[in-house]
DNA sequence: TCAATATTGGCATTTTATGCCAATGCTGCG
DNA sequence: CGCAGCATTGGCATAAAATGCCAATATTGA
């Protein structure tokens, strides 16, 4: 695994919770000067630690009130696995898709702005998807939590 | 719902890509001059249509290759709901946790380094927590999709 | 304690952000 | 169809930030 320091595990930190920071702002919340954490910071890119800096959108003020987990069962036999897996990436509903263990069946978070919206994406596209043999809803009542921070705790003993 | 044109939403669309992009870049990717970009995007900031810029890490390159989904059942009569969301607002591992409809439980998505660091969550920070009274793991065998970027399709209609 | 190596801080230069104003494009009304 | 009024854009000047370089500082191991 990659060398991080405790000063990598800062500027880590911060990051995941505001990405778009200037350097010198970054600089100035990790305590070191620009130069090096500039330095730092294009290495953990280079590296692939920082995979991706991203804008998150509120959901609400774009029309899409209404979240759901969506369980879909394929028919073994069918050897669709890739094929679903394909199609899934062009449903842009589907904000993430999960194979699971044990049922091996797949987990889908979907947003939507209404049923009706939500309905025609079960009904017109997902039961229409060939090898999709059963699906099972669950409405979201509440987001409770809901980060894209990873825990850095883990790294931060001695001198990790 | 906040007036979003053709020219907000490519704003939207690559930023929710390439959330760090300097206003230049960001100013040629929509083909438009850098003054009136900055100035829309200073708008959806203000209107919290962005709610949030993150850098998001790559979990294998820190150690956390594992992930699961966990449902997790709360007595009712104990009316602990409200205590139950403020602890999982502590424990790192839970990147999201959704109050379900039907059941009324909650799912939970957990990062973690191994089973042994997955063990320890569940005996001795989940099933400790009061009111908990049953935990159901399943397992990701594989991220097929997985994505911070809201659909936009729904708001390009005539000149929404 | 000292030498070798890695890391930092500060400065000069290039690039970017930002505020302002005139020019352009759109809308609605006569 | 043309014009007035409003909204949006483009470009420029200034302020701020990023970036590369080098000397100074800290760290490591013997």
């Amino acid at each position: 695994m990659i060398e991080l320091d405790k000063t990598d595990l800062k500027i880590l930190s911060v990051l995941q919770q505001e990405g778009r920071l200037s350097n010198l702002e970054l600089a100035e919340a990790i305590n070191l000067s620009p130069s090096p954490t500039l330095r730092r910071l294009k290495r953990l890119e280079q590296e692939g630690v920082i995979a991706q800096y991203v804008a998150l959108l509120e959901p609400a003020k774009i029309g899409l009130g209404l979240e759901a987990f969506v369980r879909v069962m394929l028919d073994k036999r069918e050897r669709q696995f890739a094929a679903f897996a394909q199609a899934v990436q062009g449903w842009p509903e589907v904000v993430t898709c999960h194979a699971m263990a044990g049922e091996m069946d797949y987990l889908l978070r979907v947003v939507f702005e209404d049923l009706a919206h939500f309905s025609r994406f079960v009904m017109d596209t997902l039961l229409q998807h060939p090898g999709v043999v059963d699906v099972k809803s669950s409405f979201v009542l509440q987001a409770i939590k809901q980060t894209t921070a990873l825990p850095l705790a883990h790294l931060a003993r001695p001198q990790g």
